[in-house]
DNA sequence: TTAAAATACTAATAAAATTAGTTTTGCGGA
DNA sequence: TCCGCAAAACTAATTTTATTAGTATTTTAA
């Protein structure tokens, strides 16, 4: 049988897969079942188990900056931000193992990828354009809004919090300080 | 040939392994060959890789939990945190592989890694003790260091950054920001 | 319509974790 | 000192992987 089989539909049937099975139970035996093809026919669209895992990462990176881009239309400064963080940390709950994927990427120098990183950076640099920041800080500062999201997402789903407080709370708390911080330094600095 | 192996020894070369090979290319035939036993005889000592996973997790995070009690010594307040964050994110440069590990755990809820992690927040709540937050507050204060440090860690390590700017600065300023922001949260409540 | 490219297949290989069963070694009690 | 037992090593075998080679079939394009 021959079906219009393509790259991102086999990406797009693993996305699924490893939310079943976790990243590292990836198998090509259970990939190829899934789309109802024998193992080795998957060589004819993928080059390898890495090449497949390295979709994954440019798959998940790209459909998490679409939301992302999404959350903050029509909003922008505090209410921006606090936006994009809660539809970040709901993407790595939702999307646990295909997050996962988008931080370990196993060829971190991929055009493709970078290219995708790139329309990020550019959506976030352009989100603290409201703020007045000098060049250098707005790095320092995009830099801290990533570690903070994707430290707290991180934690969260490898179990790294306890159960006893609210963690949607702590988010915003955590994001509270940080803005307030950052808005004070400017203050500082002039 | 009969030597005093045990499961420590082991799990120590383990962890040399890794920052070798990556944690996810850790093999038990290359870590036999390491120790001068044959593969089988491994779990004589083990119960399977997963056990070993979870050994290294254990090794590392308390050999980072230390690292940061000690860079804490005899420091309060911010210079306690800026001593932390710095060790912290060393300590993963250093050992990225076996960071990796320890975040990666397989089982979340095993009993020697909650006490090994137990003594971490212990030793961090301790630490912001030197603030005038409320206990509820601590909780959200401890999470947002965690993610901060961890989060930074994880994307500096994933090449998450580009190479434009200073990232040691990066992670300072961010701190500060963060500090100071939490400083300011708890006079606006009162 | 025919040549070529794409896409499927079968068969085979190498490396991996794991289990079963066996031998060796060293220690503690008689 | 010796004897038994348990720990710790081994060999052999199994199952599951990824991956390659080679072949057939189907679609596309000239």
């Amino acid at each position: 049988m021959r079906q219009g089989l393509t790259k991102q539909q086999i990406i797009k049937q693993a996305a699924q897969q490893i939310e079943e099975t976790g990243l590292h139970n990836l198998t090509l035996a259970a990939l190829a079942q899934r789309l109802h093809i024998k193992t080795p026919s998957l060589y004819n669209h993928i080059n390898n188990l890495t090449d497949l895992r390295n979709g994954l990462s440019c798959y998940g990176l790209s459909m998490l900056t679409e939301k992302l881009i999404q959350s903050a239309l029509g909003k922008s400064q505090d209410d921006a931000l606090f936006a994009i963080a809660g539809t970040y940390i709901a993407f790595a709950k939702e999307h646990p193992n295909l997050y996962d994927a988008i931080i370990h990427v196993p060829d971190p120098t991929d055009p493709d990828l970078h290219q995708i990183a790139e329309r990020l950076l550019n959506f976030l640099f352009k989100i603290l354009e409201g703020y007045p920041l000098s060049e250098e800080d707005r790095v320092h500062a995009v830099r801290g809004l990533r570690s903070i999201v994707h430290g707290f997402a991180s934690l969260q789903l490898h179990q790294g919090f306890n159960m006893k407080n609210d963690q949607d709370e702590s988010l915003k708390w955590i994001l509270s300080a940080y803005l307030a911080g950052l808005k004070l330094n400017l203050s500082n600095k002039s």
